[in-house]
DNA sequence: GGATTGAATGTAAGCGCTTACACTAAACGT
DNA sequence: ACGTTTAGTGTAAGCGCTTACATTCAATCC
């Protein structure tokens, strides 16, 4: 007897239903090539063995498997959650399957997981930023798996983008710091080095400094990883300089609520004391008291757009068309207006 | 002139090295079995033409994949992140890679994916809670494809768990609040119908008034899915009776932070006019004002076990044996303790 | 009524890999 | 010196599916 549970084959189904088993592909693939007495008779014996397609089969034969990769720097916070699900429900809607992996904002590990998702067979693959080894490009190429990258955008690029500029919207909200009458600028950065969106804000913010004629060099910038304990360290090595800053911003609004529990540990209270901002406006950053200044992505928007985009590639081949979405500056009780009269 | 930018075989990469096919899947997979001086010439071969195995024929020929598949209700929030990290770190050390999917909260969702994963030639499959549909675990199965249930901890079940037994902690926590000197209880949890999790920490909140002799029966509950916003309305809901509970204790730290703010919004201050408790201990718990009391969940010991469990189960083709973990109380400013003195 | 057409289905050739088995030649034992 | 072993490699049979092409047969046309 035999006790290997033994998965049934399209060649037990066209057994069981007296067809071929192009038939039965066809039912499965493509029900309008095949007259409907037959077809309900096939689907019938599909039912009746819980027949489940083989997969890598499939895929060796049809070289299409309606499946998209993402891989994300983390899943740890919640920054790419919201844009990733909407991502994921875009793709459901249209029939794709969505795999993640993470790579720990580790450039190696993110080279493994994209070998790891092209070889699974994805049509697809959404990555954030751009910035990586050329090397990783050329192989998508010669493989022809088309990449989008999402939380940036860039025109000029070879890639398509579905994003905002990282740097023109720190820019922007660095504008409003130094409007409000902030001139003590301190900042907490992520890491750089090969995170384009990171290094973006902070360009943005010399620009704002420049535009005022202030002096960019003098800025004090701690870059950290991104995790709320970070900021809270970054924060109080950053008010223990001799002159403090009187505004701290964050490349994120993790950092910027890892500051504000530095303040809080060092008994200054926010914004009386110290302004806070941040950037990415989750939720997070809503749920603290002070509230959060920060930039406003509108990451399900992306998510959809990005969606769409990468389908369109898949589907038409074609280069594909970089989307630029809008970031809105979020002004909220973490930042104080030293012109108003208190 | 063939410009499809064709990607290199098996074949190709045997006929630059010289030698058969079988030699150069040798090399791959077992490289023992191959003479040095081969397996050189070989791997140049693999280096100059760029290749990667086609993931699709190796599934086929051999029936391992070194992948598993997660299934996860929600990415949206943090509950599961850091758990899913562990998990993935522990993998990716073993020489695995994960899948993520994510299912919404929806049995329906749920089942595609896991059929996805499966066709997909997931080894190993990891699960959250138990209760879903036994054809679901007939179809696994079948196709002997290893579950492992984790955030659950069920001994006499068919499945393996890895996780904490939910009724009693929240007994646990209920005793504490109990002890604290409060009787008006009130509860927010989340949605029970498909969710073992939610359903036994109310089921552990009515043991706790049992022992006490007090009536779980009047103990106002209110049922919604995890979000903030429904927790901010829910609390409120619950604020409005005629005579309102002295705490709140809810199914997870997200719908606590949703009742603090639906205390904030009410001018109610937390814990002096009511208190409020969570349970999972995520980092949203610790982060708002004032820090939430909840339970403590291992996340990180249970991502690691689950990995170590499930691996166990894939190589060794055994039945698994389920982990039980302990998740401890952190009592924390949310909840007040009527006994003390002001 | 026979030729033509076209819809429905069948046949069979791969897709790229692993691995049981076959083969070769060098190393060993007696 | 000659069988026997063994390590290294090659041969070829699938794995389960899709799809180009072949076949069948009934409907249609002149």
């Amino acid at each position: 007897m035999n006790n290997q549970p033994s998965v049934p084959t399209l060649d037990d189904v066209a057994r069981s239903a007296g067809v071929s088993t192009a038939t039965v592909s066809r039912c499965l693939n493509s029900p309008e090539r095949v007259v409907e007495k037959t077809r309900k008779r096939v689907m019938r014996a599909v039912e009746e063995l819980g027949y489940t397609p083989n997969f890598g089969a499939r895929v060796m034969a049809a070289k299409r498997t309606f499946t998209i990769g993402a891989i994300i720097p983390t899943m740890e916070n919640a920054i790419f959650a919201r844009g990733l699900q909407a991502f994921q429900e875009a793709l459901h809607a249209r029939g794709y399957t969505l795999l993640v992996a993470s790579s720990a904002y580790q450039p190696k590990i993110e080279e493994e997981q994209i070998k790891a998702l092209v070889a699974r067979g994805a049509d697809g693959l959404l990555l954030i930023g751009q910035d990586r080894d050329p090397a990783v490009y050329d192989y998508l190429r010669a493989r022809s798996v088309p990449v989008l990258s999402a939380w940036v955008y860039m025109a000029g690029g070879d890639q398509p983008t579905v994003g905002f500029d990282n740097r023109r919207s720190m820019r922007a909200l660095a504008q409003q710091v130094i409007d409000f009458g902030h001139r003590r600028i301190g900042m907490i950065s992520g890491i750089t080095q090969g995170n384009d969106r990171a290094a973006e804000r902070v360009a943005g913010l010399r620009d704002a400094m420049h535009d005022n004629g202030l002096d960019a060099d003098q800025v004090p910038i701690i870059e950290t990883p991104y995790e709320i304990e970070n900021g809270a360290v970054a924060f109080q090595s950053l008010m223990d300089a001799p002159s403090p800053p009187s505004v701290v911003m964050c490349g994120n609004d993790v950092l910027a609520v890892g500051a504000l529990r530095g303040a809080r540990e060092m008994g200054l209270s926010v914004p009386e004391d110290v302004s806070i901002t941040g950037f990415d406006d989750i939720e997070l950053a809503r749920i603290v008291t002070p509230q959060i200044t920060t930039v406003h992505v509108p990451h399900r928007e992306m998510g959809r757009k990005a969606a769409e985009a990468l389908i369109d590639m898949v589907e038409k081949r074609s280069a594909g068309a970089s989307v630029e979405l809008t970031a809105s500056l979020q002004i909220r009780d973490s930042l104080k207006d030293l012109r108003a009269k208190p």
